[in-house]
DNA sequence: TTACAAAATGGACGATCGTCCATTTAAATT
DNA sequence: AATTTAAATGGACGATCGTCCATTTTGTAA
């Protein structure tokens, strides 16, 4: 009974993995939680062991020390941001207008998945500490090489079907602009959690973009093409 | 000849407190550089008597521990940032146009005197440990404020001469959307200093305020009201 | 059941942290 | 010049840092 054999060994070595792989995510999770609530400065391997309920040695095991641990965390919480905000980005219709699509990037991008006390700590605390450390640096690089991409193009498409003079000079202006809207809105949500109102700012954004591309945006968001 | 002697000891008294004070500065000023070129985690009390060139015990005489410089030196980082922009925007025409006060905010912001290598640092790695510290909270809390009144005023003056249905709201909106952009570009500074262009990130404000109030501004900046 | 190997433990270690004070230096007063 | 007083020094101190390894635990194979 080769077959039974295999599953059983498989299933033997399966449950190791599986539970060395889930005191590996407890180390990452509760440094994120450390992060999020004592700050970087403040995060030393004792408190994240500590909230772990592990043992020291466990972060050189896994990590190789804890600079491998919170390289780690950052990458970890760069693929939660990415997951959660492309798995909205997913409910947008194949088919929508392009000024659909950016909709739905600044919706997302504000909403409780997205933007969260949680989130917002996390990721103003490792940009402040993301002096020259690659793996913080690519953290918050990446976030505008993916959106911009999506953005981009949504804005080309629109700029094109228009008679302006140059089609791609303001749908990089577009772009460059609304993912500094939103930066500015999340430092806005950092620094003022409670007074935070996240249909004003998606309002305001839309306000802006309905001044520049008044066919396609209002007040409300997207509005149907006309032809 | 008592003016003389009074003279001579406050002389004597100035020159002490001088000194002190000179040492005061060192240190907060050392504790600037620091945290600009290490990062908030890596600033130790060892480090920046290294820098100042001065002795341990100093900054528990100064400001009786390391929590006391830091906020000491969060307090002068704030007081230098707005020393250098109302000196900027003092040389706006007193009967100047609201946008030109407008424009003169924003040019001002991203002037390589307020928006540098050092400031952008000290700021944002301040920012991630603001966390439950009232002295830097208070750092980042008071940039909006008083940047706020200055636009909102400006930009009500123009939406009051306009037929707008809201002209406060609208001023609300675009004062919030500015300081959004700004702190948008600030970040985008941050991390990707060297590709940043200064008039770029003017036009796309500009580009947007035009858009929103079209005879107020174009790609350039103000324009003359024809009224 | 026994033997093996991987995983996890928790304490030892030297380094560094921030605080604080006994002492020295130097300005101000007599 | 002698005295007083404030400022500055720099090392001692206990606490805590991150690392690492001898040991124990536990899953897997024989």
């Amino acid at each position: 009974m080769p077959d039974s054999a295999d599953n059983e060994t498989e299933e033997s070595h399966g449950r190791r993995a599986q539970l060395r792989e889930r005191n590996r995510l407890a180390l990452i999770e509760a440094t994120l939680d450390c992060v999020a609530e004592i700050g970087f400065a403040r995060t030393s391997v004792s408190t994240i062991i500590d909230r772990a309920g592990l043992s020291r040695g466990m972060i050189h095991l896994h990590f190789n020390g804890k600079d491998g641990l919170m390289d780690a965390a950052v990458q970890h919480a760069s693929d939660l941001y990415y997951q959660n905000l492309y798995m909205l980005l997913e409910k947008v219709r194949p088919s929508a207008w392009p000024q659909e699509r950016i909709e739905a990037v600044i919706r997302s991008d504000l909403s409780e998945t997205i933007l969260n006390q949680n989130n917002v700590r996390i990721w103003y605390a490792f940009r402040g500490e993301a002096r020259e450390r690659q793996s913080i640096r690519s953290f918050s690089d990446t976030r505008d090489d993916r959106l911009r991409g999506l953005l981009f193009q949504a804005f080309l498409t629109i700029t094109r079907a228009s008679d302006a003079h140059d089609p791609a000079q303001i749908a990089r202006d577009a772009t460059h602009g609304t993912l500094a809207f939103l930066e500015g809105m999340w430092a806005d949500y950092l620094i003022h959690p409670d007074a935070f109102d996240r249909n004003e700012a998606c309002r305001i954004i839309f306000r802006f973009l309905s001044a520049l591309f008044p066919q396609h945006f209002d007040l409300r968001g997207a509005i149907a093409d006309t032809h």
